[in-house]
DNA sequence: CAGTGACA
DNA sequence: AGTC
């Protein structure tokens, strides 16, 4: 008897959602006490705070970047900075294990080569959520987008094109990556409510890295 | 309660 | 990337 009807295989598989997208099932498991280690030490350096949208609302998530460039919203728009305007500082170096998951997954995904210059470090606690919107603050779409869950699960929503199609639900699970690019680069996405838990690792808390090439 | 569009 |  298998262990599981979902991971016959014991271990992480790919699930191929669209010519373009693609969930890998517990690929960051393994390494996970790694990646969170990674992932503290930045945000020892640019500690998660929260942002302001355009139009003057709280977002509900809690947000850090790493790498060349970390994404920040404010009153003036959404876009990229080289800077953590908090600190004034540039945004921590990407550590190479959180690189190098990135550029593994997407390898899988059928992407070779990504090469993220930054990686978005969202904080998601029970309650928190974020709208269906599109990534379209990065100068260039040919690369795609690789999306690490850690910690509590969260159903993202995969929509089309335009805001009105139809969305589809995953349930992203601790070590779970999902990978969008190519044709479906441009997919509005989102995030439903986290409910209330708590997991061995990380407590009562979503930790989602976010892998762009920016520039 | 999920989905959609208007408005910011 | 939010609220209504």
């Amino acid at each position: 008897m298998s262990d599981s009807l979902f991971a016959p295989s014991g271990g992480p598989w790919i699930e191929r959602l669209s010519a373009g997208a693609a969930l890998l099932h517990g690929r960051a498991c393994a390494n996970d006490v790694r990646l969170l280690a990674e992932v503290e030490a930045v945000l020892e350096q640019a500690p998660l705070r929260g942002m302001e949208t355009p139009g003057g609302q709280s977002m509900s998530v809690a947000t850090s970047s790493c790498g060349d460039w970390g994404w920040v919203s404010d009153r003036r728009g959404y876009r990229y900075a080289a800077a953590d305007p908090v600190s004034g500082h540039p945004w921590p170096a990407m550590p190479d294990a959180l690189r190098d998951l990135a550029r593994g997954a997407a390898a899988e995904a059928g992407f070779a080569g990504f090469d993220p210059d930054a990686c978005l470090i969202n904080c998601y606690l029970p309650g928190a959520r974020m709208g269906l919107h599109q990534d379209k603050d990065e100068r260039d779409f040919s690369a795609p987008i690789v999306s690490v869950s850690l910690g509590l699960p969260a159903a993202f929503l995969l929509g089309g094109l335009r805001r009105a199609d139809k969305t589809f639900r995953i349930l992203l699970r601790h070590g779970d990556v999902l990978v969008w690019g190519g044709p479906d680069r441009m997919r509005y996405h989102g995030v439903r409510p986290v409910q209330p838990g708590s997991h061995p690792l990380l407590g009562a808390r979503r930790i989602n890295l976010t892998f762009r090439k920016a520039r």
